[in-house]
DNA sequence: ACCATGACGTTTC
DNA sequence: CGAAACGCCATGG
């Protein structure tokens, strides 16, 4: 059974989740959500999994997941660049150079 | 089942 | 944190 609630398929379910709980003018990484889905290796296919979330039905904050240095991997993958920038911008988050400033003092832990 | 890809991360130089 | 190499795991052909 699949259902394993714990395993593939559950993937992106899980990350969807937890980006989802991502607070307000908060970013994370990918490789924290990796570590609170129990697959701290995963770190890629959690990219994977919000490149897949691009669903008009699945309205999450992906902006507001950046790699571990707080730069704005993913903005090539949105309608144009600095999409993600201006967003992130919007919640006071200072970008520069496509990469989060302060990304410490932003940065929120799905702890 | 094997190989290639990918919005990453850590280690090493 | 510059660049390069390896690892990592899930998805698709």
């Amino acid at each position: 059974m699949k259902n394993d609630n714990h395993r593939v398929g559950n993937f992106y379910q899980r990350v969807y989740d937890i980006v989802a709980l991502i607070p307000h003018g908060k970013v994370t990484t990918y490789g924290a959500i990796a570590r609170a889905l129990g697959t701290a290796g995963s770190a890629r296919m959690v990219g994977w999994a919000l490149m897949a979330a691009h669903s008009p039905d699945i309205n999450l904050p992906i902006y507001r997941v950046v790699n571990r240095r707080g730069l704005l991997t993913g903005m090539h993958h949105y309608d144009y660049p600095g999409k993600m920038q201006e967003l992130l911008e919007r919640e006071g988050i200072r970008v520069r150079e496509n990469q989060v400033q302060e990304f410490e003092k932003v940065f929120w832990e799905p702890s």
